[in-house]
DNA sequence: TATTAGCACTACCCCCTAATGAGTGCTAAT
DNA sequence: ATTAGCACTCATTAGGGGGTAGTGCTAATA
């Protein structure tokens, strides 16, 4: 730890922010670590350095450096690490948001649409594409059900006590789901109430045809005629709460085979973390709340399991609403630079390619 | 290598059968190496074998087996190592069908169908439920949708250019896809048509629904009305050859951390097999043939990249049909005897819930 | 004749050591 | 304020010896 000149406390830091020459220092570490994913040394950083400073120099900062918890050495004679405020302090000066290169630009680009999928195809498509870009684990969440508005339903008798409830929202999801009667309906009544159904609540939000029914399940008993008591029962039980809101993952694999995680073990927890989807699915949740791109580095991450790594999000979303969130998991020494770019574009042509596909 | 006693060359083979004390030392090997997944050198085997043998009479044993090409030296002075062919051997001994153990049976069950999935739900159950079974990766391949007969069809206007195609088969799986129109259709003429369409082909197969429209085109040229051009013309895009067929994957990352894959280089070439999906497709798609389970060990795999590893796939059916094939990707080491029968028993517990589900 | 005990030999594995080298912190000179 | 120089630390590497688990061969034995 290098001695601080008494009274004056001058090094590197003036009222707590890194002078300019530390900044460049800092900065120069981070983007070397990034690559080598190794511990750099001063006279490595010397080297490499645009400013001519001499190693005896960078050590005095990098000492600095440390001491305010932007760098850490694995053992004593060891190089310097970045810390995750180091990465923190590193993506926010990314003021200028790099524009993403022709040749990758002419990858991410979506054909599902032209093969006549749906929305999840698209989805599957987008994650795939930004896998393979990235060679990181990706994830998307689906349209939530809730907000999105009804396009149609559609009720089909499979046996005596089973119909499948097939829900196609306007954002383009279809969700299908079996339920359960007490008495046998007919193919044809089943249409007719699902052409109730479609008069009276194309358009409406989930949420909102859940609330209509209960109500009138108590406003119209008295004037009940089969039909419309039918479709008010069968319409309670298509619109519960189906799939809760899920998630399409790829690229996990590359996780495993990255340089940048040392141990197998530390990939385990973020593994866990897929399977149990849920710290992901809030993570994922949360950056549809506000525009552009979000990063979550290391320990800022709530869940324990993800403080090992760094996700960067982005939200997608068509005409009218946020529909969802596309982002990439990865080491937290990742290239934030070049990554936050790609989620940027693959979530803004994710974006165009829905919008366009639903004129909604 | 061994010397055979000049003319006789009688040793461990018989008219190059293995002799019941050869068969019983394989064996031994072969499971010996499966617990440990290091190689077996004649002492220990001479402990735990059940017959008692001298280490130098099991050397002579080893030494023939060697030269058979059932076992294989790491180097010179290291323990033998089963080949492909041994385990080869070592199932196809295994006549009698091993009983799950009544634990792990209990573990075994499929709740998907309660919460009223379909069947893609179910399949997605099964896979992850072997998965967690076996600690392998585990696949299983969708109902056929070229096999499987028509219990639906819905025809949801979009936009104007763009109908949703939605198609419900009798194996209770539900496919959907967007097709392009020239000319706007109302839904009310759509619902029509559909309703046409259903009428014309309910508990047709698909590829019959194919030849029949493709058929009309040319007889009805002459009779043509608009419901029924319409409905040709709509029926052929929304018929016309879709998904080709997919398969659901589940424990890839059990592979990376198995301790017998001991180097990743050996599970990369897999990996890839899993995301160009048919080379895996094919071998699901030819256990669909014969009944019961089915066993690909190593070098006997087509594909190049499988040839590190090993399959156990068993098929599932409804009814009436074959619908798929589920199976587990291990290493060639696998504890074959469990394994087989976990795949066994979880397919026809399989097929049992997916028939009750759809009576047909 | 089949089996086994004994023996020489091999090669990996583990542990210890020494050498290397990248890196630091401190101090004194610039 | 910067830098050169120096002593020091500690991970990594290479080399050497002992231990060990294994082999193949031969000769003795049942």
């Amino acid at each position: 730890m290098r001695k601080k000149t008494g009274t004056g406390k001058k090094g590197v830091l003036e009222n707590l922010v890194l002078n300019e020459r530390a900044q460049l220092v800092l900065q120069s570490i981070i983007e070397n670590y990034i690559q080598s994913s190794e511990p750099i040394g001063s006279r490595t950083l010397s080297k490499s350095i645009a400013a001519t400073l001499s190693p005896a120099t960078i050590r005095n900062i990098m000492s600095d450096l440390a001491e305010l918890g932007y760098l850490i050495q694995t053992h004593t004679s060891a190089g310097r690490v970045p810390t995750d405020k180091a990465y923190r302090f590193y993506v926010n000066s990314l003021s200028s948001p790099t524009s993403v290169p022709e040749q990758i630009k002419q990858k991410i680009s979506l054909t599902s649409t032209e093969q006549g999928l749906q929305v999840e195809g698209i989805l599957a498509e987008a994650v795939r594409l930004l896998a393979d870009l990235t060679k990181f684990a990706c994830v998307v969440s689906t349209p939530k059900a809730s907000v999105s508005r009804l396009q149609r339903i559609e009720l089909i008798k499979i046996s005596e006590d089973r119909i499948l409830v097939i829900l196609v929202t306007k954002a383009g999801v279809v969700r299908d789901k079996i339920i359960f009667v007490k008495e046998s309906h007919s193919q044809e009544f089943l249409n007719s109430v699902a052409a109730f159904l479609n008069d009276e609540f194309e358009d409406h939000s989930m949420q909102e045809i859940r609330e209509q029914i209960h109500q009138s399940l108590v406003d119209d008993r008295n004037r009940y005629h089969d039909l419309l008591a039918h479709a008010v029962r069968l319409g309670k039980k298509a619109f519960e709460l189906n799939n809760p809101g899920e998630m399409l993952i790829d690229g996990q694999m590359n996780l495993l085979l990255d340089s940048h995680f040392h141990e197998q073990s530390s990939v385990r927890p973020i593994i866990d973390a897929f399977d149990q989807k849920n710290a992901i699915l809030k993570i994922l949740d949360d950056s549809m709340k506000h525009k552009g791109v979000h990063i979550f580095i290391g320990i800022e991450n709530d869940s324990k399991q993800l403080q090992g790594c760094s996700l960067i999000t982005a939200s997608y979303h068509n005409k009218q609403n946020v529909l969802g969130s596309i982002g990439v998991v990865g080491p937290t020494s990742m290239d934030y630079k070049s990554i936050i770019s790609m989620v940027d574009y693959t979530a803004k042509i994710l974006s165009k390619t829905i919008t366009e596909q639903s004129y909604d």
